[in-house]
DNA sequence: TTGATACTTAAGCGTTTGCTTTCCTATTGG
DNA sequence: CCAATAGGAAAGCAAACGCTTAAGTATCAA
């Protein structure tokens, strides 16, 4: 389940307009409407997009009579970030001990 | 530049074929076909996915005599991970304005 | 030179995506 | 009630994706 979020997260943020939305969400809960107003497209087009944030667990949303309020999950956010930083921070900690390496075995390489 | 790259990263890392390769190049440079050899599909799928890796940055690669190796970029890793932590990092503060509000305004809302 | 290795390119093909339009279902204000 | 508002479901469609096979091109080893 954490691995299949994971994948369903980046799958959802490889999108531009989900990007967007999640940018607009990070400033404050928004309805579907208002989320849907700047974007280029219908209005069933963006409640698909919302539907893969929602499923990818990025967003979440509770309607009330009959608008809709979104808002961003950040804990999900974080587990994408989270990923990322494992990645980079395994690679450069190996640079680092290869660093080290070479500077423990000769100053410098001699051509 | 620097927006389009991001939006190939997220698109690049939307597979999960190629962020399985950018998981195993974390520990460490490889060839291409030691890239492939754990891969359940054809030598030229991989070159393909490789291909979308560097188109975003993310892995960079040099060829020397038969063998090309490829690397991760830590840096364009990073760039990712901060506009993750840019979105999140908004969010959080303005969860945290809106409890100093509430608290301020009142103790404790009464139903 | 001959064969094996390590990619590389190109074409094709089924599936998934990102839309669209159309129609339908609640709510809400007057 | 009735019209406007806010959202939702379904079907269709062109383009992008992820893969395949087939046919190269260099390089290295013997």
């Amino acid at each position: 389940m954490l691995n299949l979020s994971l994948d369903l997260a980046f799958q959802a943020l490889s999108d531009s307009t989900r990007r967007e939305m999640v940018a607009r969400l990070a400033g404050g809960p928004l309805s579907v409407s208002e989320l849907a107003r700047p974007l280029p497209m219908s209005l069933p087009a963006v409640l698909q997009h919302l539907n893969v944030l929602e499923t990818a667990g990025l967003v979440v949303s509770a309607k009330s009579g009959r608008v809709r309020t979104c808002r961003l999950d950040a804990a999900a956010v974080a587990r994408a970030e989270q990923w990322l930083s494992a990645q980079r921070g395994e690679w450069e900690r190996r640079l680092d001990r290869l660093d080290a390496y070479l500077q423990s075995t000769e100053k410098g390489e001699p051509t």
